[in-house]
RNA sequence: GCCGAAGUGGCGGAACUGGCAGACGCGCUGGAUUCAAAAUCCAGUUUCCCUCAAAGGAAGUGUGGGUUCGAGUCCCACCUUCGGCACCA
């Protein structure tokens, strides 16, 4: 299936010319459009060029470089999910950056990609599908309608022939054969290699075949070694508590939960034991820290990243249980007998079943562990436990099992936990310790046991002193006087036998090869990430091209197969119905029976998996598709990939800054290690966009009319929980300073205690005082300005498709660009994007003929010779530019040009060669206006693959310069010097001055500074 | 609690490696143009003191210290806001 055609946009048939003339300025009509414009008109303009790039295809991109190519750029916009609310200011935020530099590139020679496309699977359309019974697809495809033509109606120069959406059946086709190569690999932690990149790794994804089998699981038969084989893929079945969320009718990742709830719609989550997909993700936990080094990305993300990953070095230690068997009918040991017997063998891979094996950070307080505690869900919660405590732990154990994170982590972190009666040994020391059980301690994490040192360690701390356990101090504090109890930092050992005043450093590492050489530890590594969870239980989802062998009675044998790459895509099953199964069931297991069964070639009955793929799948990958779209041998081909990839600059919002980066990444390194990719990361540059806020509002608090606690929501802030604005008695206002916050969100007055509510003012209210924004009728009440977060509840959303109808999409794009730095977040004002209209009207006019009926050029500007001013002020405008665009500086890069624009105004005549760089400057942030007013300027093509203007520094420099004078490092004065003027120049030129000789009078002067170009100082008594 | 980012006029922000704080834009004030309005153009706009005015002076980049001839920028401590993580041993 053709995902052009499939979609009913054909494909194209002619190659594409790079410009064409558009008709003489002299034509009285264009593109069919009557040509009468003598104002700024944004609208007619806009859609002119949008055609006209269209129809002369100017950006298609074709994958060999043109001749004369400066080399390659990939510059890629994180692609949207196509919702059904259309398109966010934030979006063009990123996009008309991404935008100028790409047209900036263009005109500085570079082959440039630069495409966009879909994330189209998701919840919502689904959800669509549910209320309505409106497939998702169509909703889908009708959401990409409006998306696609809100992005063409800002102008954005992306190469329309690349556009896939996720959901495409040759998209996900592929998606689907990435999974298969996942599926088909394992880890191999210690093969050493070195990739296409020179680059010596340990660790790499290698076929599954490949792996070694252990003769006695070989011993056992075929079924065994596929089973041992599926233990041991990157695509993994398991049987894992996970996070079900009813109201969403899905599992969700770690990731979408937060705080207990589901990071979409706030619905809650429960735990759930249940046969899921996972991917071993873990497995390049290290790989995906480190490898983060060389990246262009903030410090800040890549920590993030760093801190998610949340690797930690440490020790396993084991201790023994006393009183347990070492092997089923052995007898039990003693800790002598058994610490001889470690220290001829050595650290065993598993440890014995009366062993605990703990992880900890800190092996030097071993010495001070005074219990050990095991995770609700160890395995060796039951044997351990004694009968006199076997009650008990069990109803503990049963209650830690129906907590969900919520309560987990909600309940106020009040410790809980049981005693099983056992007691394990000290390895260091002999010491016997109680082992607890509690869910403080989690399974998932380490070996799902501790040993517990309250000395040194918060939470111990607080366990020990719940339950009264022993505390003992091991770790000196440096700074005498510190307490040692709850100390957490390095210091020096005490109470630690032979290791006593070891400093903690040292003492890790001689505890570990000392622990090590005695087979009861050794050194460990682990991490907070976890194994990806990757099912879902959506029909609108990638479905997995996997099948489950069935016995004889139709049940699952747990033996998978594979569907054969050639077979793919696996594409959806009709379905009538998509309300969810009100059970953790999958949806697709309501399919037909056509797409869930079959018989294999040998005669094995099948049936298929039936969860799907995660929103998470589609964009692990599309920056490789779009480097070769329409490919149907494979998913890219190698030598495409080769030119286009890395990806050179990739921008897109803060909140993908852990998870898709951290997923495609993963998937990345999985393809490269396979050698399907060259590189071993797919984005060298990354830059995230701040996020763009509403207006700012002004708020005043009230206290709530008596009797009514009334909540401070924001739907209540336009009626004041009561009130109208302009019937509020003036002594119920209270100022902003006497707001405190109560529990539950309440806020309260700080004197009388009050309950008191937000009150939405307008600017006429309000007036500044001593710095702070005060009431106009009562100046003692200090109200709120803040900006917030656009949302549909609090109704400040702003829409793209407004703002262009009333300034055009030049404007908003350049105010988008004018706000503030990229990456900060920033209120939206609407009066602001005013004022970048106004400029670009300045410039049409510094230009364009007003009065004239029709487009004409400003008789002002001529074919005359820039005077010295003009020339500096050109020249110095395109270096700041120039400059500012490679910096990502768009906000003062406008600034300069606006600064141009109030120089050239002024003046006439207006030199036409400095108007034509001008509007080649302006054309990558305002490209419409550009295009038309180079049109204006005379020219018959497109300006896109103009050369970028040059700048002459010699053009800039002025003649003399100002410098100021300072004495004792305040300013005193101004003097003017030659521009090139040195130290002693300077100097004895600021002495020669009347002025300045007057401010020196009298005084010693004890030192003088001169900074050439920039001032001098004179240092006084 | 831990980690990160940021605090500059009424507002968004600018200020290269320490060197004239407030570029540019918004808002506001006054003026021109107009029958009027919109649009446009011109001037002013950190605060305080002094002055009829001009000129001048002082303070000023979250707070308090420090380094320096000189600090928005560097160092130390703290406060506030935003973002992330949150029993990860």
């Amino acid at each position: 299936m053709n995902v052009r055609t499939w979609r009913g946009v054909p494909a194209p048939e002619r190659p594409a010319p790079r410009t064409a003339p558009p008709p003489p300025a002299s034509t009285a009509s264009f593109a069919g459009i009557r040509f009468i414009m003598p104002r700024y008109d944004a609208r007619r303009i806009e859609s002119r060029w949008q055609k006209f790039w269209d129809e002369q295809r100017t950006f298609e991109t074709p994958n060999e470089p043109p001749a004369g190519s400066t080399g390659k750029l990939y510059v890629l916009d994180m692609f949207p999910y196509p919702s059904g609310s259309g398109l966010h200011v934030g979006h063009p935020e990123g996009y008309t950056a991404t935008d100028i530099v790409v047209r900036y590139s263009r005109m500085r020679g570079k082959h440039v990609l630069h495409p966009m496309g879909w994330d189209a699977f998701g919840l919502p359309a689904e959800e669509h599908a549910v209320r309505t019974g409106t497939h998702p697809r169509i909703t889908t495809e009708q959401n990409i309608d409006t998306f696609r033509r809100q992005l063409k109606m800002l102008g954005f120069s992306y190469d329309w022939t690349r556009e896939l959406a996720t959901t495409d059946p040759d998209y996900y086709r592929w998606t689907q054969w990435i999974f298969l190569q996942i599926f088909d690999s394992w880890y191999d932690a210690a093969h050493e290699w070195t990739g296409p990149d020179g680059r010596r790794r340990r660790g790499r994804a290698r076929p599954i075949r490949d792996l070694p089998i252990p003769p006695e699981v070989h011993a056992l038969g075929p079924d065994d070694v596929r089973r041992f084989q599926d233990q041991h893929r990157l695509a993994y079945i398991s049987e894992a508590p996970v996070n079900w969320c009813p109201a969403l009718g899905t599992v969700l990742a770690n990731e979408e939960v937060i705080d207990g709830k589901s990071e979409r719609g706030g619905h809650p989550v429960e735990r759930l034991p249940l046969r899921q997909w996972m991917l071993r993700i873990t497995a390049y936990a290290d790989r995906l820290g480190s490898e983060l080094e060389d990246l262009s990305w903030p410090e800040s993300i890549k920590l993030l990243q760093r801190n998610w990953i949340g690797r930690s070095t440490g020790a396993e230690v084991d201790f023994l249980v006393e009183g347990l068997q070492p092997a089923a009918g052995a007898p039990p040991r003693g800790f002598d007998e058994w610490r001889e017997n470690r220290s001829r063998s050595s650290f065993p891979r598993h440890p014995e079943p009366n062993v605990v094996r703990v992880y900890t950070t800190r092996p030097d307080t071993l010495f001070g562990a005074t219990y050990m505690v095991l995770a609700p869900e160890h395995p060796l919660a039951d044997a351990i436990t004694t009968d006199a405590q076997r009650a008990a732990v069990a109803a503990y154990r049963e209650q830690a099992s129906r907590k969900s994170d919520l309560d987990r982590t909600d309940l106020a972190r009040e410790k809980s936990g049981c005693f099983t009666g056992a007691f394990a040994v000290n390895p260091v020391n002999g010491q016997r310790i109680p082992i607890w059980i509690a869910d403080y301690v989690l399974i998932s994490y380490g070996t799902g046991a501790i040993m517990a040192v309250p000395a040194h360690d918060e939470r111990d701390l607080e366990f020990a002193r719940q339950f009264d356990l022993p505390v003992i101090e091991v770790v000196q504090p440096p700074q005498a006087g510190e307490s040692a109890i709850g100390f957490t930092g390095d210091g020096v050992a005490i109470h630690s036998g032979e290791y006593d005043g070891l400093p903690t450093q040292e003492f890790k590492r001689r505890i570990t090869e000392d622990l090590h050489a005695r087979g009861l530890g050794r050194e460990a590594v682990n991490y907070r990430l976890r194994d990806w969870l990757f099912s879902r239980q959506r029909y609108w989802g990638e479905p997995f091209p996997i099948w489950h062998e069935l016995d004889a009675d139709g049940k699952p044998t747990g033996l998978m197969r594979a569907d054969a790459a050639e077979s793919l895509p696996v594409l959806h099953p009709h379905m009538e119905n998509f309300r969810p199964t009100g059970n953790p069931e999958p949806m697709l297991s309501k399919a037909p029976d056509e797409w869930l069964y079959r018989t294999a070639e040998d005669g094995v009955r099948l049936k298929r998996e039936t969860n799907s793929m995660p929103q998470w799948a589609g964009s692990c990958w599309y920056y490789l598709r779009f480097a070769d779209p329409q490919n149907g041998e494979r998913f890219i081909d190698p030598e495409v990939e080769k030119y286009w990839l890395p990806v050179d600059l990739y921008i897109g919002g803060a909140e993908h800054a852990v998870l898709h980066l951290l997923y495609a990444r993963f998937w990345h390194k999985v393809l490269f290690d396979r050698g399907h990719v060259s590189t071993a990361e797919p984005f060298s540059r990354l830059v995230n966009q701040g996020m763009i806020l509403g207006e700012a509002e002004l708020t005043g608090y009230v206290r709530a009319p008596s009797g009514g606690a009334a909540p401070s929501q924001a739907a209540e802030r336009d009626t004041g929980g009561g009130f109208q604005r302009d019937q509020i008695p003036p002594d119920r206002w209270v100022s902003l300073t006497d707001v405190v916050e109560q529990a539950g969100d309440q806020l309260a007055d700080r004197v009388t205690g009050e309950p008191v509510v937000a009150m939405r003012l307008a600017a006429e209210d309000v007036m500044k005082q001593g710095g702070c924004l005060v009431l106009k009728e009562r100046p003692e009440i200090v109200v709120d300005s803040r900006a917030f977060k656009m949302s549909k509840s609090r109704g400040n959303v702003i829409n793209p498709d407004d703002v262009v109808q009333a300034y055009g999409a030049d404007s908003l794009r350049l105010y988008e660009m004018f706000m503030g730095p990229l990456e900060q977040v920033k209120p939206w004002s609407m009066s602001g994007v005013e004022g970048v209209s106004r400029f670009l009207s300045r410039a049409w006019r510094m230009i364009a003929d007003e009065r004239a009926d029709e487009v004409a050029l400003n008789p002002a500007v001529q074919d005359v010779e820039p005077t010295e001013e003009q020339d500096r002020l050109l020249h110095r405008t395109i270096k700041a530019v120039t400059e500012d665009v490679e910096k990502l500086s768009f906000n003062t890069a406008i600034s300069r040009m606006m600064e141009f624009v109030n120089g050239f105004s002024q003046w006439e005549p207006r030199p036409r060669s400095a108007m034509e760089r001008f509007a080649l400057l302006l054309s990558p942030f305002a490209p419409h206006i550009g295009e038309e007013l180079w049109r204006v300027l005379g020219h018959g093509t497109s300006l896109a693959y103009e050369p970028w203007p040059a700048f002459d520094a010699a053009r800039i420099a002025e003649a003399e310069v100002e410098i100021p004078v300072q004495v004792n490092g305040k300013v005193r004065g101004k003097l003017r010097a030659p521009t090139g003027a040195d130290q002693a120049a300077i100097q004895s030129l600021a002495e020669s001055d009347a002025q300045v000789r007057a401010l020196l009078d009298g005084k010693t002067v004890v030192k003088v500074i001169v900074v050439p170009g920039r001032m001098v100082n004179f240092v006084v008594k």
